[in-house]
RNA sequence: GCGGCAAUAGUCUAGCGGUAGGACACGGGCUUCCCAAGCCUGUAACCCGGGUUCGAAUCCCGGUUGCCGCACCA
């Protein structure tokens, strides 16, 4: 709030998007609320992305946000999370303890000696149930999962009997994540609660390479940010074959976020697919993609991350639980398959969104903003406005209203200020109709439907109008 | 976490020790036959807690939040 704001927060926040979570108590960094249009979005969003994947033939499941010790034990996220940190006594930087960073070592910045800061845990910690027992020994401790991934992981074998024990097969999950990030900051980019949309593929691992889709993407054309060589522009099949997307999984999940990302209005021009170096890969990863997103605030943004898990998280938990994770095969021994992981960060894609749907233009003397979103996912489908403040134009403009809702559900109506202002009112949280009914309609009921984007106006019928602005909606769809 | 800077209506801001002002937005009214027009009118703010002072939005201290840099981002 002190700094003069970008301009897509501003509009973001005025509009009933985004505000800061727990307001009127001076906020609380890493949270934020989504308003009114902020949640409809979110939730439509959220809906393409169920659908898109369900189209794939994959399941949804829903897990606990909340997992005890053992599960994180077994995924490493527990010793990966908890590394002890030390601090400089004299200049108070603060590192994470390695090799060559210890208690009692030299500060890297000024010299002065290191002293333990405690753990450094990213995860957040909680007690399930009764806290102590009776000898007074800890229990119950527990963690708020950092990931939607292990609950799916954990449920493999129930998967997997669901699917009547065949490979491969996908699992998606949908739902909040926390990590108790040192300093959240940048908005919806690094918060401490999110919304991580995931998906597990499981595949055996001699099957890596032989996609059963992998025809319906190869020619797809990707930029590529790969870890050794220069960026560029590829088809997926050469990227695959000239070994530097591993597998064809990989290479087809990769084209599968590059189709959801456009389809929800993401432009082309404003991603790239990056690839981890070693040094950066998370702990279960092999090979690891990340969907980048290029800010015009923020530079390249993660918002998709690719993760070849091989055997990983399989082969943990069959060693922590003793739980066999094998599968049968006709001809080889049991195997434990392996994992591609496409994970979405949903807040930072609606991020994304709202910035690449932002818009200005000059009409006249003023500056009309507009949120183009595709029609899908715009939280207002069309409002209806009485030309003017009339009783017999406000009366037909009510009965509009209310058989547009039966059909949209999300229609608005506003009889405030002139046309032009309540034009401009839709513009900017990027309502794609605006219907409008003046004296001509009383006469032969018709109206006029003006385009968010081009201005211009069409009558039709009111008759016809749910069935003309649905079969818009659907037109991107193909 | 560290350092620097900042915090005034819904939004953007003026004021910088002595009655808190504007613009836009928003509500009500008038006007208006299609793109933020005009007129009248109304609502609305000094981040929180301490201190200094006769008096604090203003100065000092602490906290919170935000921005920038460093570190962190499994």
């Amino acid at each position: 709030m002190a700094v003069k704001d970008d301009k897509v927060e501003e509009l973001a926040r005025r509009r009933g998007f985004l505000w800061q979570a727990y307001e009127i108590y001076g906020g609380t960094a890493g949270f934020y609320d989504y308003g009114p249009l902020g949640a409809r979005l979110k939730r439509q969003l959220e809906a393409e992305w169920r659908l898109f994947y369900s189209l794939e033939g994959f399941f949804e499941i829903e897990s606990p946000t909340i997992a005890p010790v053992s599960v994180f034990k077994a995924s490493g996220h527990l010793s990966c999370f908890s590394d002890l940190a030390v601090v400089c006594n004299k200049c108070d930087s603060f590192f994470r303890v390695d090799e060559e960073l210890t208690a009692g070592g030299k500060c890297p910045e000024c010299g002065g000696e290191l002293v333990a800061a405690g753990e450094l845990n990213l995860m957040f910690q909680t007690r399930i149930g009764v806290p102590k027992g009776r000898d007074g020994t800890r229990r119950g401790e527990g963690y708020l999962r950092p990931e939607t991934a292990q609950g799916m992981f954990v449920n493999f074998q129930r998967l997997l009997r669901f699917n009547r024990s065949k490979l491969p097969f996908g699992v998606i999950q949908l739902g909040k994540a926390y990590r108790n990030e040192i300093s959240p900051r940048q908005s919806l980019i690094r918060l401490r609660e999110f919304t991580m949309a995931e998906v597990e593929v499981f595949v055996d691992p001699e099957a890596k390479n032989s996609h059963p889709n992998f025809d319906n993407v190869r020619d797809r054309r990707i930029w590529i940010n790969p870890a050794e060589g220069e960026e560029c522009e590829t088809s997926v099949e050469d990227a695959v074959r000239n070994g530097t997307i591993a597998n064809e999984y990989l290479g087809y999940h990769i084209a599968k976020v590059k189709e959801f990302l456009e389809r929800i209005g993401i432009p082309s021009d404003r991603l790239r697919f990056r690839q981890h170096r070693k040094d950066e890969m998370a702990h279960y990863a092999r090979d690891c993609w990340d969907a980048e997103f290029m800010s015009r605030r923020y530079g390249w943004m993660e918002i998709v991350g690719i993760a070849d898990r091989g055997d990983y998280d399989l082969s943990a938990h069959a060693m922590h639980s003793k739980v066999d994770m094998g599968v049968p095969t006709q001809t080889r021994s049991k195997i434990i398959p392996h994992v591609i992981e496409p994970s979405y960060g949903l807040d930072r894609i609606i991020y994304a969104l709202l910035e690449s749907a932002f818009t200005e233009e000059q009409v006249g003397k003023e500056t009309r903003k507009v949120l183009r979103f595709v029609p899908e996912l715009a939280p207002v489908k069309a409002a209806v406005f009485p030309l003017l403040n009339r009783t017999e134009l406000k009366q037909k403009a009510e009965e509009v209203f209310q058989s547009l809702k039966r059909e949209l559900v999300y229609v608005d109506y506003d009889d405030s200020g002139s046309i032009g202002r309540r034009y401009r009112r839709q513009d900017e949280i990027g309502t794609p109709y605006c219907v409008t009914i003046d004296y001509q309609t009383l006469e032969d009921d018709t109206v006029t439907i003006r385009n968010r984007d081009t201005m211009a106006q069409q009558r039709v019928r009111i008759a016809d109008l749910p069935a003309v602005i649905l079969a818009d909606i659907r037109k991107l769809h193909v």
